[in-house]
DNA sequence: CTGAAAGCGCTAACAA
DNA sequence: TTGTTAGCGCTTTCAG
């Protein structure tokens, strides 16, 4: 009987061993016990360098991965934190998809992406999906959800940030910027530069709408006449834009300035206008959204307004961490990182 | 003593319950086992219809999400497939990207996923973090990876698709085509309209370089003169593309083809060539590759290489699903998805 | 068709 | 500093 202590040969460096290695593996190769491993593996100046040192190069000789199933479903702590963005493809969030990856990661989490695609109809089986994973924190993208959603997420006790928007009403943790100011200023300045005839071309997006509203309604407010508005699909692409000036040229000829909702969409409306030679700024003033990196290089470079993205990320994942680490900290909880128009030459 | 089993009061809606609820507390308000529960849900069709919704009840009624690390703990089977691409905002990966979600979602599976980095430097940590979770399946882009992390997929017993590329030696599973036709194919398709003068504008990217490398050979064997080349950091931006172009026409003013190893480069080239009033396609003809959505709309309309990037997803994620499911079909383990040509306006 | 027992791999809590 | 025991929440296995 002793002898079938023997029979593990999986240290042979064969291909697909039968059995996944364990702690136990690892402990018996290092001449510990598993807990010790664990402790060497977490917890590293727990345990004296010699020791630590062993089940090192036990963990190397074995190739040991340590089953963070496990990990999580005994600490409660799966070191994950789940990001829910409308679009994985957008470049708008890439940035702070990014910054979520690195800060996170710098502390010792792993991200879970999820996309929601826009609106709340896959949000919530998402969410469902998301959670059984259970992560520590959850960062959702948006502060549109579902009733169910809310209360799901209130009560699942886990943190959660809500970014890239502002409301008075927050599940829990927020970081972002008010679209509506967005709308209001990109309108002001048009309107600073002589321009009264508007004009907004969005994709459906319920943020994009807020901007468009408030656009609205300041373009009211200063007394210039009711802007257009175009409406595009998700996601907005250049061919959406090109066809968006044409319809407003079919329809407003006399449009001077254009809001765009983002920056490929303002791209494609400088495509057509330049195919049509119409001067831009001289005839249409355009602004795009998300100051992308082709926004600088475009012809006319294109006049944007920027989001700090990667801000919004590293503030949500830090804010995320706080809270997984015990710090209510409720005083900054909410965020507001602002915008700024970044003039250049499109309008 | 057996009035503390009326502790549990969780069911009451209030919020944050203490502990979260499990298969116990639904099968305890189900008057059923957990087992029961537990069967009820992964497999309907052997429980009758009574008892079912009896479950289904209890479960609306607790809010009851399934642990998901438990689940894959005991069962052995995450239902999560992950994939590790170079770059998350790459909107060449996100057809492929999609096609996965969507495939592996209908087959109960989710996707994780994962960001590399161009160069195996990042891929090495990710996988360690990846097959920490123990996925059911990985997706790979691309063919590159380092000895140890070959050797990590290989013996971790997991399926794994190579996707994006071909090689002769893959891990296990392939589906991808071939970036050498690629570049030999661009090449004969320029010299074909009588450019001779040829050069590459490519980022840093290994495919992009097999692109190049057979695009040079072909032009070689065709008796044309050595293409030019222009490397740029990825990702690629149309602030590269311009640049790009305004280094090839001061060192190569006679060039005639320019093989761009994206449409947005591609895009940069032809910005900048209208913005110097370059004729395209009449001097330069510029090829992107990718077919974005801007391709086709961009001024002139983009001559690109068009990849089925959903169809590779589609294929990949069917792969891992199939011999999750045991079906070793080693004869289709490959699959070559091709690519084509879309001749549009630009060359 | 249903349930009881056992245990997946790991770490919290305690003890030595 | 190290080890032992127990159990996270679920499902496999086997017995009714």
């Amino acid at each position: 009987m002793p002898l079938k202590q023997e029979v593990n040969r999986l240290t042979d460096g064969m291909p697909t061993p039968q059995r996944a290695t364990t702690v136990l593996d690892v402990a018996r190769l290092a001449g510990v016990s598993a807990m010790t491993v664990s402790r060497a593996l977490n917890q590293p100046q727990r345990v004296p360098a010699a020791t630590r040192q062993r089940v090192q190069a036990a963990v190397e000789a074995t190739r040991y991965v340590p089953n963070l199933l496990a990990c999580g479903l005994r600490s409660r702590r799966s070191r994950l934190v789940a990001a829910i963005v409308p679009a994985l493809g957008s470049p708008v969030f890439a940035e702070t998809v990014q910054a979520l990856t690195a800060t996170l990661g710098a502390a010792g989490y792993h991200l879970m992406l999820g996309q929601s695609g826009y609106g709340p109809v896959g949000e919530d089986a998402l969410l469902q999906a998301v959670i059984g994973r259970r992560p520590d924190g959850i960062v959702l993208v948006g502060v549109d959800h579902s009733q169910r959603a809310r209360q799901t997420l209130a009560r699942c006790g886990v943190p959660v940030v809500e970014t890239w928007d502002l409301t008075s009403t927050p599940i829990d943790m927020l970081v972002g910027f008010s679209h509506a100011d967005v709308g209001a200023a990109v309108c002001r300045f048009l309107a600073g530069q002589g321009r009264r005839r508007l004009a907004i071309v969005s994709g459906a997006d319920g943020r994009a709408a807020r901007r468009a509203q408030a656009f609205t309604a300041t373009a009211d407010l200063l007394g210039l006449p009711p802007p257009a508005r175009v409406e595009v699909e998700a996601p907005t692409t250049l061919g959406h834009g090109r066809q968006a000036l044409r319809q407003l040229l079919a329809q407003h000829a006399g449009v001077e300035g254009i809001f765009c909702s983002s920056d490929m969409l303002a791209l494609g409306v400088l495509t057509e206008a330049a195919h049509q030679r119409i001067a831009v700024p001289g005839r249409i003033g355009v602004v795009g959204f998300g100051d992308q990196p082709l926004a600088a290089d475009a012809e006319p470079a294109l006049t944007t307004v920027r989001v700090d993205g990667a801000r919004i990320g590293r503030e949500a994942a830090l804010r995320a961490i706080g809270r997984i680490a015990g710090s209510p900290a409720p005083e900054l909880a909410a965020l507001d990182v602002g915008f700024s128009i970044v003039p250049r030459c499109s309008a």
